[in-house]
DNA sequence: CTACTGACATACGCGGTGTATGTGACCGAC
DNA sequence: GTCGGTCACATACACCGCGTATGTCAGTAG
């Protein structure tokens, strides 16, 4: 299925992808507002013409790196949970999956600290409900359907569990390095016992 | 105590009373970035030099909307805590006071939605610790003193917490306003669930 | 070999922030 | 009352970063 490339193909891929890679580094330690995108094309030896060729803003580079490290993050936390033996077990199996990826420093901050700010409140969360958002509200749905969670409305439900979790995703963000294996058992416990409260009587 | 103003003194106050007022309605509408400077000032026939010789730059002005948003919101949200019989249908009371004021398109929209873009996560985060953030601590700290809460780490507890009911400030900040009361009462139902999770056995 | 496409580089316009400087109204001292 | 000083703002300008229009050259198809 994998259709031969051309070289020139080869090349622009690799662009793209440095591109990318870059970004993600500057976005990740300086931010997304005190990254310009001189200093990303800069990275790889290029230009800002290169970006404007890959991308058609500096927001769509930004969506890139996003997207690129949602995607790896997803699948090892619905693995996770799919790992499982039980409902139940799987979504605290999940929950910890995400807790350890939030001790990823470039994930911390680039998803739940530049997201918000780089999108917007709106566009960030947008683009969440195919990851983070969707993978909680796809397991509180199976929770609910085998009566295994309080039958409150899913929405909202999903909301709060995201924002609740993502907790954890901005205080490991802002925290040192040294101190988060301690703080990720502080939210697991915390969390744990609140989402212990949503079984049903 | 009041002391007698001079003329000049209170045209200024009134000049800066009036930035603020009118930045506000810009924020809440436009939102942080789409709002230049220009407007604001324009709004009350003045110029961007009116801004600046009040306030040392854009952000200082979001700072002050905030400021003014929250010294009020959480006045309320304390008198409905103290104004309950016992500490837990005090927090409740909080918690349905914050709903309330949720509900306000201004207040949802300046301080969820616009204020970690406006100042960054961490400098919003920081000045939330002495409105929403702090109010919240100082609830759970006389909650567990009590000890009718489990006692789990207090800044973890809080962090997490204030997350959760953060969610329920962007989730109605987003909402058509005829939609707000019934998301109202879910949000209600579910936050209430997860902090009752947090009784002690 | 030629004509064309695609991957970038270069150069420019523009909006918006922040700053330096100007101006006129008020205020206290004599 | 007038005069020097101060304060509240207006005006003008420099700068920075995004986006866009245009140019250039290597690679590719026929």
């Amino acid at each position: 299925m994998t259709v031969v490339k051309s070289r020139r193909e080869q090349y622009s891929e690799a662009t793209r992808a440095a591109l990318v890679e870059a970004a993600t580094a500057r976005f990740a330690t300086a931010g997304y507002a005190a990254t310009g995108l001189e200093d990303v094309a800069g990275d790889i030896r290029a230009t800002r013409g290169a970006v404007y060729h890959h991308f058609s803003s500096k927001k769509a580079l930004f969506e890139a790196v996003l997207d690129e490290l949602e995607v790896q993050a997803t699948e090892r936390i619905t693995a996770a949970y799919r790992g499982a033996p039980d409902p139940w077990s799987g979504a605290v199996a999940a929950l910890e999956a995400f807790l350890d990826q939030c001790c990823d420093p470039v994930y911390s901050r680039v998803v739940w600290r530049e997201g918000p700010i780089a999108m917007g409140w709106g566009g960030w969360h947008t683009t969440e409900q195919k990851y983070a958002h969707g993978t909680i509200e796809a397991i509180l749905r199976d929770l609910q359907a085998k009566g295994l969670l309080a039958p409150l409305p899913l929405a909202t439900l999903t909301e709060v569990t995201f924002c609740a979790i993502g907790a954890a995703g901005h205080g490991l963000a802002e925290a040192d390095l040294a101190d988060r294996p301690g703080l990720r058992a502080e939210y697991s416990a915390v969390l744990g016992r609140m989402i212990g409260g949503l079984r049903p009587d």
